[in-house]
DNA sequence: ATTTAATTACGAATTTTTTCGTAGATATTT
DNA sequence: AAATATCTACGAAAAAATTCGTAATTAAAT
């Protein structure tokens, strides 16, 4: 399947709650969105529609409500979405970008770790 | 120095050639946006001149022609954008987005161990 | 000196993204 | 069953971002 489109900011962010929540209707999506920002009901119902146009999401009938699930995967946007990020941001230059989100202190030792012995992985690997 | 402002995409296309050139006219901005897409050397201008008035470049006559230069650092921005991509993409986890960006074969052997050393300074100076 | 070419300014058109009001339908409460 | 609340559909307004045509200016070429 091929996805043609990027996401856009608004977009994404109603797909990072359907990745997180799996399925919701529009009203859960609003409320969690709320917590963040002010933002109508119907805002967020006209999003999530041209979302269900766009064959971002998916949506059952359930009675009276629709059911939205994300409908692209998470991983392969992030990758899709990273890519172009490193190339307009990092001039394509992914090393740097990682050394500079490294040194964001928003990273823990724990975590650092963990990258390191995933670089060790691919190293060994290639 | 506080940014209020996000670079557009298009803006961030030619704050990367003015980072990468120092200092260049439209023209030289525009051949090379041309490099990679269509388009007119008027909306090139216009871009720069919106630019210009957000004071993301400074500009300074030089006989008939404007010089453009990046009035904004080039790590900095990157640093602004990163936080922010990583909140959007990546549910604000740098660790994610690190280890999905090493495993896109983007990054080079050496590339990888120039990181593993970097991580090992960060861990040292904690 | 005329013509040609290159540059900037200006304004407007176009496209994309975001927001929201209104109406109709269905359930829930009183 | 009337009133109230909740949901979706639709359409349009508003805001943001992008593109480009035209005119005025200055330099360069003939």
């Amino acid at each position: 399947m091929k996805q043609a489109f990027k996401p856009t900011e608004s977009e994404l962010e109603i797909l990072q709650i359907l990745w997180k929540k799996g399925a919701a209707t529009v009203r859960q999506v609003n409320d969690e969105l709320s917590r963040h920002k002010e933002v109508g009901y119907t805002t967020t119902l006209k999003l999530m529609q041209i979302m269900y146009e766009k064959n971002l999401v998916t949506r059952t009938e359930e009675g009276r409500y629709h059911i939205y699930q994300a409908a692209i995967e998470e991983e392969s946007t992030q990758k899709l979405l990273l890519d172009r990020f490193i190339d307009t941001t990092f001039r394509g230059s992914a090393s740097r970008m990682v050394m500079q989100a490294l040194g964001n202190q928003s990273v823990s030792r724990d975590e650092l770790d963990e990258i390191k012995a995933w670089i060790e992985t691919l190293e060994n690997n290639q």
